[in-house]
DNA sequence: GTCTATATCAGGATAGAC
DNA sequence: GTCTATCCTGATATAGAC
């Protein structure tokens, strides 16, 4: 059947991007992961750009749900907890982690001289952003939104950063966890000092 | 003079590559930025990645000038405001810094698939963080050398994110600017906490 | 050192059969 | 829906004159 094929290219496209980058894929070696023919790729999707975008899609989606799906289980238990992990996520060797981690940041890249790339982007941003800072209100429930907000955009900023040196090898796993990790730490103690009482200036 | 022609050549490359990106880099575009004729700019390089590579240099050398070439005048007047301003000196709407900044980040996203420019990317990222933990261990002489490197570690990381989503469009510059700010005091902060006598826990 | 002209080729995209 | 075969553009790289 066709959308099985169709989730196929966009699996393999995603491995390729992953490999070389959005700069060197080749909708050849794209057919070629997936195991079809190039007519196929271009049946079914517009063009290179129409594999890029729905590439995209689909890498975001797929991120959505390993950091979004597994709190379900463990949530409420300790949210600072869960916070911390839905953080360190996304700094994992395993191979499907890596792989959507590149990606993502492949399409960031990609994204400052492709402004069609951008709305996709900023939307997957922007609800993970929310994600992000409604986990962050689960500890410190007296925090303002805007202030949320800020929390959760400097710290997809630092996460990002640290993936790209992490992926690069200029920064081993451990040591951006633990970065990762600090970073975190510093965010809440300033919201605490800032929503509780008691304030020492 | 031919050390001419090859500076025009270099220039004119990080312009297009802050253009297009190091993927949209045409040597005929290059030749066309430099005045020059594309049979000279492989007169004077090896071939198309000999470009790229010579270009990045003279990206990060250039980069290294701007960040460390300011401060010396006005240094010592204020540690912390010094401080500051060198972590927002990335973050100008002026065409130098911008070109700079984006070629930068294009370096940086190449050098996950590109072995070879990991060297260079490297040593310059680590030039640049020990001058930051510098910056910042004026500003708190008590904090240990790991913990200012640590600081200066996640400011960088946090910067680069904040860069690529700036040069992006999906951070409007006076954001980006106040996310950083904030995000220095919040380090600042937290240094202080560690590093007095006086500590609330 | 620098140019004009051109060889060469990779890779995106399509035609048309099954 | 899927394949094989092929076209064609645009980009790298070189030859050879000045």
């Amino acid at each position: 059947m066709g959308a099985d094929r169709r989730a196929a290219i966009l699996r393999g496209a995603a491995r390729v991007i992953a490999r070389h980058g959005v700069r060197g894929l080749r909708v050849t070696e794209v057919a070629a992961e997936a195991g079809v023919s190039t007519a196929l790729v271009y049946y079914h999707f517009k063009d290179r750009a129409g594999i890029l975008h729905h590439t995209l899609e689909f890498i975001s989606d797929r991120a959505g749900r390993y950091t979004s799906g597994h709190p379900r289980r463990e949530r409420d238990s300790d949210p600072r907890r869960d916070l911390e992990r839905s953080l360190l996520l996304e700094f994992q060797d395993r191979p499907e982690v890596r792989e959507n981690s590149t990606a993502w940041g492949e399409l960031q890249a990609t994204a400052v001289f492709d402004p069609e790339l951008r709305h996709a982007l900023a939307a997957a941003r922007t609800v993970w952003i929310g994600e992000l800072s409604c986990a962050i209100g689960r500890v410190h429930p007296a925090a303002s939104a805007p202030a949320l907000t800020e929390s959760a955009e400097r710290l997809t900023a630092t996460l990002e950063g640290l993936s790209t040196r992490w992926l690069s090898g200029l920064l081993p796993l451990g040591h951006a966890r633990e970065l990762m990790r600090d970073a975190l730490a510093v965010e809440l103690t300033r919201l605490a000092r800032h929503t509780t009482p008691l304030v020492f200036d």
